[in-house]
DNA sequence: ATCTACTAGTGGACTTGTCAACTAGTAGAT
DNA sequence: ATCTACTAGTTGACAAGTCCACTAGTAGAT
């Protein structure tokens, strides 16, 4: 449902192909919402079987054809449909969460490294997702692309939220 | 296999029947990883299978008969071996996000509905959380406990995080 | 000359997780 | 008397997502 609707959201701002979709996906939207190409083919696929989009075959020279996409009328009332319902909130999974509560078992050395390693990640993911925002230009409140780098803050507000909490942990365990 | 492995976390503590992991997952576990329970019983099965717990059944009287599942030192083996290798962080998944991303699209009422309703979840996910924290007894660092008792602290400072970021928009939103 | 990356997409196998139904006895509430 | 919840577990169907291999031409790098 929720690529689904991710999909027609990035078609609803330009007609794209499966594969400019994934570039789409990477660039902007993987730090809430990861989406394998295989994936996106297939919803494609469906989002075209269900009449939200249309698929309009573009030969040309010296590259494959391509598949671009159009979102119809449909497609368009179905992603404000989607954006107007409430999320019911996505369960969390946090593999290193479930280290973190077993990790009374390793030793002191392990139990460093563990720390350590998700220090060094939640820096350079904070970094990467600086980074970004200062790449892009500024926006007015209420536009577009406010909302698109508010999504982005959200990300960096809570990577800076699991360094304090790192710190916390670490200077308490000395 | 994060499962498999909170599932042997869990039976490295004590014996147990998959009912009452399902239980363990509920109120202890939820707020980094979710577990249904037929998935929990059949990978309950498999760990069996591969020789990680053993079941032994248990006859009740007035009760139904149940299986108690024990870790075995394979099982161990396998649990530490997860605890000590890297966690490649989990693809975020964030539908609420999703639908920020293209908020720009929803008129100023809808607008407001969404982060209100986010909000509000937050604000009760927070209170739910720090009473669990607040109905634990004092863990020293380094005890077991004490990790049990992190990841829910991380917990709040990732929806205190949350709750501030939804302030920032709003205020900018006017 | 070979290797890699880019463009553009397809298909199969597989894992993980979700939802709902079903069995079956006990105990408490209305 | 009926309804609901708890205990304990099983099964089937399905949705969503991941991984890998494959096609096939172009262009640049070593």
């Amino acid at each position: 449902m929720t690529l689904s609707r991710l999909i027609l959201g990035l078609l609803s701002l330009a007609p794209m192909t499966g594969y400019e979709l994934k570039k789409h996906f990477d660039a902007t939207v993987n730090h809430f919402w990861s989406a394998d190409k295989a994936q996106i083919y297939r919803t494609l696929a469906a989002l075209v079987k269900d009449g939200f989009c249309v698929a309009e075959t573009v030969q040309q020279d010296g590259l494959p054809s391509k598949q671009v996409h159009r979102i119809t009328e449909h497609g368009r009332a179905a992603l404000l449909e989607w954006l107007e319902t409430e999320s019911s909130p996505d369960a969390e999974r946090n593999a290193f969460l479930g280290r973190v509560f077993f990790a009374g078992q390793l030793d002191k050395e392990q139990l460093h490294k563990l720390f350590d390693r998700r220090r060094e990640t939640a820096r350079n993911y904070l970094a990467s997702l600086q980074e970004q925002l200062a790449a892009s230009p500024a926006a007015n409140p209420g536009e577009a692309l406010f909302f698109q780098l508010a999504t982005l803050r959200n990300g960096i507000r809570h990577v800076k939220a699991e360094l304090e909490w790192l710190a916390d942990i670490e200077k308490e365990l000395v």
